[in-house]
DNA sequence: GATTGACGCCGAG
DNA sequence: CTCGGCGTCAATC
């Protein structure tokens, strides 16, 4: 039986921060040094450091993961890491007061997407039939609670039909990410 | 139970 | 092409 962490020391993370081409990335790391949360962009480093901190009020800021929060900017703007997914936090929320991850749903989803090479799509329903389920609507739900973004490349899932779907961070972060990575966009459509 | 989604499909304009 | 409506399923209330 795995033993339950308590609110208080344990529950503290590490925010790192970086600012790349006037943008603000930060994540959270756990005691152990695994991401717990990875915010999207910001215009300002309150709101990335925000973005992280309301999923864990207690913080402290520190650079000793700055390289990685380095990586993933770099991600962002398309370039083609090999990023090591044992660096994310895949545990259960019920089982760390620092895991993200609530269901064991969601970290299927989660792993499944991972799966989805650089500068290709997937949709939706094929991430729910590599699932063995018809609830389209439910991988889509789960998606948009992805607490690992860029990482894990929730933007490479758009829909049935070619169009662009959509994204917690707005859709156009969405296209700008597909784009970064030389996908051709036209009129919210991906251009076969 | 009833409602709510980053969906999918089909049929009517 | 754009809607609406219904199917479907996990999470949340």
């Amino acid at each position: 039986m795995v033993k339950k962490m308590y609110k208080g020391k344990n529950s503290r993370i590490k925010i790192s921060t970086h600012n790349y081409k006037n943008l603000y990335f930060a994540a959270g790391f756990s005691k152990k040094g695994k991401i717990v949360r990875i915010a999207l962009p910001k215009d300002n480093i309150n709101d990335a450091v925000s973005e992280i901190s309301k999923h864990h009020p207690e913080f402290s800021l520190s650079d000793e993961n700055k390289g990685l929060v380095q990586e993933i900017a770099c991600m962002y703007f398309g370039e083609n890491i090999n990023f090591d997914l044992k660096l994310i936090e895949m545990d259960i929320e019920s089982e760390y007061e620092t895991s993200t991850i609530k269901t064991k749903f969601e970290r299927d989803v989660i792993l499944e997407i991972s799966k989805i090479p650089y500068g290709t799509v997937q949709t939706y329903k094929d991430i729910a039939m590599s699932l063995n389920t018809n609830g389209y609507r439910a991988v889509g739900t789960a998606i948009g609670k992805n607490p690992f973004p860029i990482v894990v490349p929730c933007h490479r899932v758009i829909r049935s039909d070619g169009s662009i779907g959509g994204f917690r961070g707005g859709t156009e972060v969405k296209v700008d990410m597909l784009s970064n990575e030389g996908l051709k966009i036209k009129s919210n459509r991906i251009v076969d």
